[in-house]
DNA sequence: CTCATTTTTTATCATTTGTAAAATTTTGTC
DNA sequence: GACAAAATTTTACAAATGATAAAAAATGAG
């Protein structure tokens, strides 16, 4: 079986892991995700690469298939990190998503990663046509709605102590695989207050 | 003139509020705008009444025609404000809305307020029904999120103190509507913490 | 394995913020 | 306008967090 359209051999050939990651949204007709996946490409960039940049309106929006990435803020005293994404997680300046406008973070990858990569404007002309992929992307903006409410509640209800001990719950594996200092400002508070708190835990 | 379908004659007679709220967020054509008002009722409820439950899932989102209304939720010590909504803005319970599940959130009216109501269900049904409308619903969602991550990016990266300033140039009137134990809460310190910075800056 | 670098922890002190209680101001009602 | 109730500010003290510096531990390159 070959697949026609733009898409590489590259992404046609290999095990599919783009599927269940769409659907994950919102199930798809199959002539609807054949339509998305032909904007979709895979790109891989090592770790420390930038992928997404603050002073810059993206075009561009990602899904990571494999590795781990962290988004941060520039202030004039520090950097805040506010964020990180796993394999699943998308990846948007949600600014330059919804606004076309300039975001707040920078995105660095801290592994080498293997992402699927989606051009805004291509996604945007899909939705004008297709009423399946409009409410897709009515879905794909719901789900990140929901968790970036859940974020700032988190934030807002809990101190960092117990933000921290949520985190150690729901992904364990996050903080073997970031530096403390990147999780310490992700809670908000120093790397020194995030040390008393893991001695208290002992 | 008269207009068809279920749309109540208050509704239809009155100077229309609704349709510059519905088009801020997506231009709808004239049949799809339509469509959707036939859903939409004009509700009034007083001054401490209870919009949405944290404890329920909610059937009905709700556009603010007149009034202000909070957002709390219940933790076992104390209660915290985490949103105001006024003239223009959208009160849904993300949960109900997009997950059907619970949500976190009671919602008070702080004024006597005048809402239009709409049933989720009715918008989901539309959604499908409608490639118009679920951009619309997509651009809904999208531009409640941009909103959700600014407050989230604020209460991350700007001090109380900051953050109180921010609120007095961007929303004076709020100050003026709400009292200052619900936005103490809301900037997530304590009423003594908020005195003294207003103390401060006269 | 060893050394240099980076990351994490510990210790000390200064500052900020919270708690509790009292004093003051504002609001609403009769 | 006077009173009661609610909201806000002030004060004093306690607890938590931050800043800085130094020590310890972990990581990575050769």
């Amino acid at each position: 079986m070959t697949i026609q359209g733009g898409m590489s051999d590259e992404l046609a050939n290999q095990p599919d892991l783009l599927d269940p990651l769409l659907d994950k949204i919102y199930l798809l007709p199959a002539l609807s995700r054949l339509a998305l996946k032909k904007y979709i490409r895979e790109v891989s960039y090592p770790k420390g690469y930038i992928l997404l940049r603050a002073d810059k309106v993206e075009t561009d929006i990602y899904f990571i298939k494999k590795g781990i990435v962290r988004a941060y803020a520039q202030t004039p005293a520090n950097e805040i990190t506010f964020w990180f994404g796993q394999e699943g997680d998308i990846v948007i300046s949600m600014k330059s998503y919804v606004e076309n406008q300039k975001g707040y973070e920078d995105v660095e990858l801290l592994d080498n990663c293997d992402l699927y990569q989606l051009k805004i404007h291509d996604l945007q002309q899909l939705f004008g046509q297709d009423i399946h992929l409009a409410n897709w992307g009515r879905k794909l903006a719901e789900q990140e709605l929901v968790k970036t409410e859940e974020r700032l509640i988190s934030r807002q209800f809990r101190t960092a102590g117990q933000r921290y001990n949520e985190l150690l719950q729901k992904n364990p594996a996050l903080i073997q695989r970031v530096q403390l200092g990147y999780i310490a400002s992700y809670l908000g508070i120093t790397q020194v207050s995030l040390s008393r708190i893991r001695a208290e835990l002992k």
